[in-house]
Formats: structure tokens, C-alpha cells, sequence
DNA sequence: CTTAAATTTTGCAATGACCCCAAAGTTTAA
DNA sequence: TTAAACTTTGGGGTCATTGCAAAATTTAAG
């Protein structure tokens, strides 16, 4: 288990690279700073940042891992007698309800949210992570209900359950991004989860109830 | 109302550009063929297909205008008594029962989705393509409803009727991009329809119903 | 402690998208 | 016929991204 003086500088540079570009991209924007000037401040080749990051996007997204199976162990981990849905909706009212930063609803939010905005690049890695995450999702679904190959619902359901998780994502770096206050903001996203649970079927609210069939 | 030789040429070299790009990438698929390459095949300057288009994509997908407005029409045109969600259904069956190329049922649809899968820069341009119809159908549905401002309903209602239209999409691209038949995936196509519309809510269904208040 | 192998970092060169500007060519309207 | 309006083009530059081989560093064997 130890870690050799390699494995450790490794790791230490990538953090380096990932933290001064972070920076940077908060002060000036994701796409005025280049990469040599990352590379520059982090006291680096290009090519290493390379190394580390495939593209320049990675360096902003790079401390979100994790967000992709997020849902999915949310899933996973339902009680007993509880749906898919259910799991979903608890999960994402505790977040919220806990001013959580990991949903963005934390102080300072505002200026990452307007990075992403002003940076087309950004927003589409976003949807590629939305993407990931509905397909990682859908899977789940499909091993967790038992449905068969060709059986379109697991899909249909990820979409819908998808669907919850981005609206309030969206909504809450929609609403961070006007500066306004977390705790108020976590008040309203509170009373939208409200309405799109009674958006949601019954079919969908009761799939893949744990302990049912 | 008479067109110039100007606008006559300069819709000409547009189109002339665009075909001949469009073909190309079938051909060879995006990422390989050059703006160079196209521009030499095309007879003009480089600078000159930027005039016409601001990016590499916008070549491709230039035949699909008025994608972005097809949901907000529809909810537009629904009937006496009749829901946002009701004739967005209607109409979608319609397409697919007609196996209309415009959603993709055609011989050879196949090639084309190939090119977009293997262009990250494509997919993403597509997930642009529905943020756009989403937001354009929120609109559509704010006016249609009559929804004070900041009413979240008109919001949450575009996402399940884009999520609607998107599902029917994305399973006609998929299926066609294995070679399938048009007339097998318009028919299994249909009872996805029929599968999506019992994962609606009656709210869903029953939102924006022309004549009532 | 020394050295060869494994791994990481770096420099260099290239490709290609995209932008800016000014010159040259074309079309319109007076 | 000609000046104004508009389009095309050439040239030059920035930057992301890639490939390759040399140089530096770390590890492990002797």
C-alpha cells in the first residue's frame, strides 16, 4: 500500500495543474487563458499538462468525478420498499436542504457558474457529463429491475429520473449565477422538487421498488 | 420582391458549399475532411466558407433549420380541447406512422448518424439543437399558458415534451445507425410512443389544453 | 553505491480551426 | 458611366491538439 516518491509527484503535479488553471479560469475566463499560460504558472511543459488532462476542458471539470455515478449509487442504495424515483427525490431534497455545495449551493458558486457560462466548450462538456450519466443510470436501472435486453423502460425511466436531477442543477446554477443568496435559493429549489415530483407517473414513481417482484 | 443577381448568388454558393461539404463528410466523416479541403472542392476561399458559416458544424447540419421551432409550432397548431403534450404526441406519431424522413426514417439516414457518431464536435452541436428547442418550447408554452413569470411549469413541462421528442430521436438514430428498416423502427417506434406517453403524468397530458380558462 | 530499465518531462515541429484586416473584384443604383 | 455597397480573397496570426524523440528522473537490481 505505500506510495513510491513517483506515484506521489504524479499526483501532486496533476493537482497543481488542476488547481493554478481553476484559477485562472475563474479570474480571466476558460477561454482568454491558454494552456501555455497555464502550463506557465503551474511551471510545467504544455505537454505535460497534457499528460494529465486530454483536453482543455478537463482542467475545470477535473474535481467533478464522481458526479457521474452519483445517481446511479443513489439508486442502488434505496430502502427497502423504495422505488427508483423515491431514492432520487429523497437524495436530492437532503442535498438541497443542506445547502449542500456539492449541488452549488455554496458562496462563490456565482463566479464558477459564469465561467461555464461564458464558454461554450464548457457547457458542452456539461451535456456530455448529462449524457454520461443517463446511460451510466440507465444500466443501473436495467440491472436493478431485472428488465430484459430489448426492454425500452429502463431507458425511459433514466431519462425521467435524469430529467429531476438536471432541472435542479440547472436551476440552482441558473439562480447562483443572479448572485442570488444559497439558503434562499435552497428554499425555492425545495418547492420546485415539489412540483416536479407531481410531475412525475406513478409508473415512474414506483419503478424498481426494492424487495417488489 | 424580385431577387437580385446578388442574393441569387450568394443563396447559390451557400448551397454549393454546404452540399459539397455535406458530401464529403458522409464520404470521409467529419473530423478528416479539412475547411481547406472543402473550400478547394467547392471553388472558393477558405475565408469565403467562413463567410457563410461561423463553424465547422454549422456545414453539416445546415439542412436542419427550422428543427429548433418544429415543437413550438406543433403546441401552436393543437386542437380545440386539446393539450401542449396531446398534440406533440399526435404529431410525432404522425411522423414516424408516415415514415417521414424528417425524423431520420429514410434509406441511408444510417451514414449520416454514423458521421455523427464518430464526431464528438457533431453530438455536441446536437445537444445544442435540443437546449435550443427546449428553451425555444418554454417560451411557446409561457405564452401559450399565459404563466406569470415565475411560474417553474412552463420550464418543467418543455422538458417532458423535448424529452419526448428527444427519446423518438435518438431511438430512430440509433436503430437506423445499425442498418435497420425504416418501416421496422417506425413500427417499433410507435409503441415506444405508446410506452412514453404511459410514463406521462395527467398533468403532463393535460397541460396548456386549448379553450380551457 | 552504481547502473540499467521504466517512467515522466520536455522541446520541436506540424496540423487545422478560426479570426482580423486590407486589397481586389463584383453588383447595384444613381 | 461611376461611385457606393457588398463579396471574395490573400496573408498573417493565435491557439488547441498531436506525434516523436531526446533528456531528466525514479526504481530496482546487483
Amino acid at each position: 500500500m505505500a506510495e513510491g516518491l513517483r506515484e506521489r509527484k504524479k499526483r501532486e503535479t496533476r493537482q497543481r495543474i488542476s488547481d493554478i488553471a481553476t484559477g485562472l479560469f475563474l479570474e480571466h475566463g476558460f477561454v482568454t487563458v491558454t494552456i501555455a499560460e497555464v502550463a506557465e504558472a503551474a511551471d510545467v511543459s504544455v505537454n505535460t499538462v497534457y499528460n494529465y488532462f486530454p483536453a482543455k476542458e478537463d482542467l475545470f471539470f477535473d474535481r467533478s468525478a464522481g458526479v457521474v455515478e452519483q445517481l446511479s449509487r443513489w439508486v442502488r442504495a434505496r430502502d427497502e420498499g423504495e422505488s427508483a424515483a423515491r431514492a432520487v427525490l429523497r437524495e436530492l431534497r437532503a442535498e438541497v436542504e443542506a445547502v449542500s455545495p456539492r449541488i452549488g449551493l455554496m458562496a462563490g458558486y456565482d463566479r464558477f457558474m459564469r465561467v461555464i457560462h461564458e464558454a461554450p466548450p464548457l457547457r458542452s462538456r456539461l451535456w456530455s457529463l448529462q449524457q454520461e450519466i443517463h446511460d451510466h443510470l440507465e444500466a443501473t436501472l436495467r440491472e436493478e429491475a431485472g428488465a430484459p435486453d430489448g426492454d425500452p423502460l429502463p431507458g425511459l425511466i433514466a431519462g425521467q429520473l435524469s430529467w429531476c436531477h438536471q432541472t435542479v442543477f440547472v436551476t440552482v446554477g441558473r439562480e447562483m449565477l443572479k448572485g442570488r443568496n444559497p439558503d434562499e435559493v435552497s428554499r425555492e429549489v425545495l418547492v420546485l422538487l415539489d412540483d416536479i415530483e407531481e410531475l412525475l407517473s406513478e409508473k415512474v414513481l414506483n419503478y424498481a421498488v426494492r424487495g417488489a417482484q
